[in-house]
DNA sequence: TTGACATAGTTAGCCAGCTAACTATAATGA
DNA sequence: TCATTATAGTTAGCTGGCTAACTATGTCAA
């Protein structure tokens, strides 16, 4: 993400405008800060889940499972919802299986394939992070009541739909 | 950062808002997009600078030797407002320097430390990098008008202000 | 003034991503 | 039907972060 620390200054922005005319400040401004508290929130979720011996990538497998009636799906799925790839679910699931949060099952449709389905270890361990994950986030973010969050997706909405400008 | 392509449905949030009566949905909600659209920017702005061969570490450190009146700094001060270990910026620098774009210039006044300068080759690599990226930035932003920048840069305060509750 | 501590930078080795190449199995169409 | 192609998963090796340990130099107080 952004490990940038030190944010420009209006100061600086203003100079790099000046020798680049294509500089839009207040664009930059708002670009980078978001960037900025996104990088932050990560950081900060992943000291969250550390206190419970996780890293993001095994909790979203877990949590990606329950999402799940059969608490079921395979390597690829995973991998697919995941957006990383499939050598990288190979390592998640090693280490999950490793700490018997969940099973691999092999397919006996199709010989290829593998489920992975979450063990009642898995579920019991989600019972104990997600509520404390909930408590936090709901803190974190109880300064926006439902108007301002609205008007937060709403921004994030026309943002995103510049990102193809971007690339 | 948030790498889940597949965020979670009205009716996923439903469902575990019921088994974690501690779930906020919208909370849930824009917090996931937050990072959503933050590692997309990201990762698209991976691409741009890719095309001048370049990653966000080392253009970074660019930029911020370009912000010095003297285009010169130090490794450590580097490290501190990049917001990484002084062992990364070591491997920067090496990358940098090798490419022609910093020079290393021990320092007489303390035999300890380096003088990291930018080179002319440097300079020029930034005025074909930076406008670049200014002309994309002011695009990917252009449907936020001036009132939506900072009503934006507002929501972020207030949610910047709530992280040390995640923590 | 010299011994203890602090600071600057580098090196070595770890980790979690990645791509590319591989094995095994399935699907397809000439 | 069987050669080709596609798919599922794993392995091997690369990368850019990290921490911890190291060397060299500077600072400071007894």
């Amino acid at each position: 993400m952004l490990q940038l620390r030190d944010l420009p200054t209006p100061e600086i922005l203003g100079k790099f405008a000046e020798r680049y005319p294509d500089a839009d400040v207040t664009a930059i401004a708002s670009f980078l800060y978001l960037l900025r508290v996104a990088t932050d929130l990560s950081l900060a979720l992943d000291t969250c889940l550390s206190k419970h011996d996780l890293l993001q990538g095994r909790w979203w497998v877990l949590i990606l499972l329950m999402r799940e009636e059969s608490m079921t799906s395979t390597p690829s799925i995973l991998a697919d919802k995941l957006g990383v790839s499939r050598a990288t679910v190979t390592g998640l699931l090693d280490g999950l299986e490793q700490s018997g949060l969940v099973t691999r099952v092999f397919a006996k449709e199709d010989r290829r394939s593998v489920n992975i389905q979450l063990t009642a270890a898995g579920q019991a361990k989600l019972d104990i992070v997600m509520p404390d994950y909930y408590r936090r986030l709901r803190q974190c973010m109880q300064s926006l009541d439902e108007e301002k969050r609205v008007q937060l997706q709403q921004l994030l909405g026309l943002i995103n739909m510049g990102i193809p400008a971007l690339i």
